[in-house]
Order: C-alpha cells, then sequence, then structure tokens
RNA sequence: GCGGGUGUAGCUCAGUGGUAGAGCGUCACGUUGCCAACGUGAAUGUCGGGCGUUCAAAUCGCCUCACCCGCUCCA
C-alpha cells in the first residue's frame, strides 16, 4: 500500500517538521515554555547547545587560532576580546544607534500599511474653508514632491473616494486646482490636523495613527535609581565593544595593521516582528570580525573576507545551491558603507524564505566611520589615530567587518541537516558535519548481557576523554539507532556476540546506514581520522 | 500597535452541557539478538488563565494571557 521511496532527498523539508524535531530532541525550546513562551526568544537544549557551541567554537579555531594565510601573502593575525553587554549610552549615539534605531512609525487602520513618519509628507490645502491633505511617502521633501507631481499629472480620480476623501482625491489627482502650501513632515501635525489626512492608498480620510516610537534598542538603568541619566542599552551589537576597545588592544599587545578583533557574543533588537523560528530573534548571538587595515588595502581585504567566509560556511556542510554570496546594491547600504569596498550577504536558502534567501552573515567594508564617530564622540580625536610605523603615517584604519549570525548559523545547520528518509524506521536523519554533530558517537550493547555491556562500557569510557559519545543499553537496538539519526551522530559502536569472542565490533554509517567490521582497539583511531580533534 | 487564527497527555488529535479519551512516544519487566519488533504492565492533564450562566462547563457568554500568520526590519 505504500509507495516505495527510491530517493529521500526527493521529499520537500517543511519548517514545521524541523521545528518539531528541534522541539522533539531537544535542540531548541521557546524560551519560558512554562508561561507560554515569549515571543522572539529561544533556548537551546542539550543537543543544539552542543550544536551551537560545536558552531562557534569552530569559527573561533578557524579565524582565531589557525593559520589562515592572507591576500598579501602574510598570515591573518587576529586577537579576541570580550566585552560587556552593557556600554556607556554614549557608544550608542557616536555609532548611530540612538537615532538610527529610534525611528517613529505611522499606522494606517485601514490599509494596514506602516509608514516610517520621517518618510511620510503631507501635501496641504484649503478646502472649503478648512485645511485639508493628503499623505505621499518619499525618502525626502523632493522623493515626496516628485510623487505628488506624478499623481496630479493623471487628472483623473480613481474609483472608490467618497465625500471629503473624494475632494482631496480630486486635488491630489489634479482634477481640481488648489493653493498648495509647502510639503510638512507627516510628525509634525497634532490629532486635529491628521484627522484631515487622506492616507496613501486610502479611500477614507484620518486613518492614520499618531507617531509611535519602535525602539529597536532594548533599554535598561544602571544602578537602583530609575532616571534618565541612569538609562543604558543593551548592545545592538558586538562590533562597538570592539572599536571601542581598539586603542586599548593596539597599546596592550603587538598586533599591527593589518589585524583584526575577533568577539562572540550576544547581542539585542526589539524586533518589531520576531518571526520564523529563531531566524529573527529578540536576543542573539553574533560571531564578529572586526579587520583593520591601510585605506589603500581596502579592496583587497574586503574581497578576502568575502571569499574567506564563504568558502567557511561552505566547509561546514553549507554546500550546494542552498548557500549563496550577493553584493549589495548602492540603495540597501547601511549608513556606515555608503562608500567604500562594498556589502556583501552569505545568504542560505532556509525552508522559510524558499525560492528566496535569508542573510547568515554580512561582510561590509565599513570604512573609517566607526573609529572616526568615537574618536569624535570621546573627544580623543586624533590621539586615537593608528600610527604605522612601517608607512610612518598616521591615520584611521579602514574595517573590513565580516558579521556573522551565530543562532542563524545553527538554524541553517539544522536545516541542512534534516534530512527526510521514509526507508529509515526514524523517517528522518540529520546529516551533520562530523565535526559539527553534537554527539560523535554512540555505543551500544546489541544485548544487555553475556560480557556485551563490559565491553561497551569500557569502550564508552575510552571514547568519552576524547569525544561526545552515548552509551545506552536499552530497548532493541533499532529504537538506539533511530534516535541516534534523530540526534544526527554520525557512527554507532555495536558490541554483539561475536565481540565477546574476537574484540570486534560493528560501526554503523548514519548516512548510508551501511555497518562494518573494525576492532574495538581501532574505534578511537576511527574515530579520529574522522572527526579530528575537534 | 492593527487585522485574522490557534490553545485538551511529551507529540498528533477525538470529545458541542452529564465520570477526561485514543494512537504514537516515554518508562519497567520479560522475550528478542543489527534497524522505532513482540507480550505484559505503569506514569503523565490547572482541558491556556479568570469571571459569569447553569443542578452540572473542555463544551455557552464576557474578559485576559500566550503563541501562530500578515504589515515595518535584518546578524
Amino acid at each position: 500500500m505504500t509507495q516505495p521511496t527510491s530517493d529521500a532527498t526527493a521529499a520537500p523539508k517543511s519548517m514545521d517538521d524541523i521545528v518539531a524535531l528541534c522541539r522533539r530532541r531537544g535542540f531548541v525550546f521557546q524560551s519560558s515554555e512554562i508561561y507560554g513562551g515569549i515571543n522572539g526568544f529561544w533556548d537551546y537544549g542539550p543537543l543544539g547547545t552542543e550544536l551551537k557551541r560545536n558552531l562557534k567554537n569552530a569559527w573561533w579555531t578557524d579565524m582565531v587560532h589557525r593559520e589562515l594565510m592572507g591576500p598579501f601573502g602574510a598570515p591573518v593575525d587576529i586577537v579576541g576580546v570580550d566585552s560587556t553587554i552593557i556600554m556607556n549610552p554614549k557608544v550608542w549615539e557616536a555609532s548611530g544607534h540612538v537615532s538610527g534605531f529610534n525611528d517613529p512609525m505611522v499606522d494606517c487602520r485601514e490599509t494596514k500599511a506602516r509608514y516610517r513618519a520621517d518618510h511620510l509628507f503631507v501635501q496641504r490645502f484649503e478646502l472649503d474653508g478648512t485645511t485639508a491633505g493628503f499623505a505621499t511617502v518619499g525618502a525626502g521633501v523632493d522623493e515626496a514632491r516628485k510623487a505628488i507631481d506624478a499623481d496630479r499629472a493623471r487628472r483623473k480620480v480613481p474609483h472608490g473616494y467618497g465625500g471629503l476623501a473624494n475632494a482631496i482625491a480630486k486635488v491630489r489627482f489634479g482634477v481640481t486646482e488648489a493653493a498648495l502650501d509647502d510639503l510638512v513632515p507627516f510628525d509634525t501635525l497634532d490629532a486635529t490636523a491628521r484627522a484631515a489626512v487622506l492616507a496613501p492608498e486610502a479611500k477614507e480620510v484620518g486613518t492614520l495613527t499618531e507617531p509611535r516610537m519602535f525602539n529597536l534598542m532594548f533599554e535598561t538603568f544602571v544602578g537602583a535609581l530609575r532616571s534618565d541619566d541612569a538609562k543604558a542599552y543593551l548592545r545592538p551589537e558586538t562590533a562597538q565593544g570592539i572599536f571601542a576597545n581598539f586603542e586599548n588592544v593596539v597599546n596592550s599587545t603587538r598586533v599591527r595593521v593589518p589585524f583584526g578583533i575577533a568577539q562572540i557574543g550576544k547581542a539585542f533588537r526589539n524586533e518589531v516582528t520576531p518571526r520564523n523560528f529563531t531566524f529573527r530573534s529578540r536576543e542573539f548571538e553574533q560571531m564578529e570580525i572586526e579587520f583593520f587595515v591601510h585605506p589603500s588595502q581596502a579592496p583587497e581585504w574586503y574581497a578576502f573576507w568575502r571569499d574567506t567566509r564563504f568558502a567557511w560556511w561552505q566547509s561546514l556542510g553549507l554546500a550546494g545551491g542552498n548557500l549563496q554570496l550577493r553584493e549589495h546594491d548602492a540603495d540597501e547600504l547601511a549608513h556606515y558603507a555608503k562608500e567604500g569596498a562594498g556589502t556583501s550577504d552569505i545568504e542560505y536558502r532556509f525552508p522559510f524564505t524558499a525560492p528566496g534567501f535569508g542573510e547568515l552573515e554580512g561582510v561590509a567594508h565599513r570604512s573609517d566611520y566607526d573609529l572616526r564617530q568615537h574618536a569624535e564622540h570621546s573627544g580623543k580625536r586624533d590621539k586615537m589615530k593608528y600610527f604605522d610605523q612601517e608607512r610612518n603615517e598616521r591615520y584611521f584604519p579602514h574595517v573590513i567587518e565580516p558579521s556573522g549570525g551565530a543562532d542563524r548559523g545553527t538554524l541553517a545547520l539544522l536545516c541542512e541537516a534534516y534530512t527526510p528518509d521514509e526507508s529509515r524506521a526514524s523517517k528522518v536523519y540529520m546529516a551533520f558535519h562530523p565535526r559539527l554533530a553534537p554527539v560523535k558517537a554512540g555505543v551500544f550493547p546489541l544485548v544487555n548481557k553475556d560480557g556485551m555491556p563490559e565491553i561497551g562500557e569500557r569502550l564508552y569510557r575510552q571514547l568519552r576523554k576524547r569525544f561526545v559519545c552515548e552509551y545506552d543499553p536499552k530497548q532493541s537496538i533499532g529504537k538506539r539507532y533511530a534516535r541516534m539519526d534523530e540526534a544526527g551522530t554520525p557512527y554507532c559502536f555495536t558490541i554483539d556476540g561475536q565481540s565477546v569472542e574476537d574484540q570486534s565490533v560493528t560501526v554503523r554509517h548514519r548516512d548510508t546506514q551501511a555497518q562494518e567490521r573494525i576492532g574495538v582497539d581501532h574505534v578511537e583511531r576511527f574515530l579520529t581520522e574522522r572527526i579530528g580533534g575537534a
């Protein structure tokens, strides 16, 4: 009655199924679940914690500890810092986050659209003795003006407007003339004035809410007194902890430009809409390098980091068509990267973004924006410049920033590993790269008697000195293999009757379910060859 | 914040006013001896929460909480 499934990869990956497995096997739980959860916050269970830790360790090992050859033939030099989540609030004024992350927003009750208040301009005019107007979207006055001129050139009112809205629309679409005032930003209007405004696309008047602040930075208070002076922020990125320590690192170590400072740590953003499992969380972990270079070398270093970081994600198993490198268009560059060598995203095709992609890591040329800002705001000015002995030159180094998301990376690993397979008992297995697998090996006595558990326990004790392993003597062997498949354990070693005779065990391979027989003395070497020290 | 939806065992769900249920999973014992096997048994519920209607509420009403989906954004 069931169709034989020949191609396991043919089954589509369902995000709901992945989330269910994550909960069932203890990869990811909702934070505070016993109280119904809290939107945008996630916990890692035992397996997820190991997985994420393996990812972060791989990053730190490969970026900071191991030798990496740079674009100019010399090894890359990177040191680490671990800065605090709460910093002096001036840091965030200098970085631009206080202004950039505090945009008042306006909602339209009718169309359900949401606008940035500073991108909403109102054209006002006299209408039957009162002041009315209509709102237009634009990044600035000029852009809004253009949009209005385009509308007025249509000389025709679309259907659906009635009463006052129709009278306003007649002016908007150039059917009736009126004495037009200058454009005013929406957020300068009071409640009465707002009530006489026709929103974009809306057919009724006065549907726009008052501008409301959406604070993307979490606020807190330092000290027991809740005064405005005590206000502080939970960092929205780890990068500023690096920039603020730039001088300290230069003065306390022997690093010389070009060099990098790496940091892994939590960051917080009060996202308006956390969505898609852990993808957009309000509390998340970043893996960031700020790499400081002479301005003239920025293009080479930018290309180097973009390619190095892309290759790194590929090396962890995110190969194939699900990973892509995408250069940003000029209009989507961040405030700190307007000029420079560019910005690119390393993107993964998540089940919830497919056929599109979601960002895993951004590699940006931040120019000398941040160091200059801090030099300015801290009052250190030119004293913060770096003195380059070789060049005999004082300058603000330019920064290439590879900034990856540890939680997004973990999520991508989970999605990539998730492999439906109707042919096996678990119907699914997690094909993690052995280096990242939360559990490296399972050790099972086929039956919990007749000398098998003794051999198994001895092997388990030996292996766990170097590898994360599980020993499980209970239940049918099929159940134990099935559980290991869902945990993504690459190898299982089973002790059977023959083991008692000749000290050999079977190795069961996760991806193929194939078995082979090796001597129990060779198991440790077997794992070392396939997993290494990681 | 606005609109829509959901909430019963670890999971999937049944239960529309009258004793809180099933399958799967979990655990124990036995059997089995290489892929969630079989037998026997066991544990597990503030029916999201509160108030109300009623002799009686998982079920009807009101309120509330949390989550999910859409709108703004991004590591």
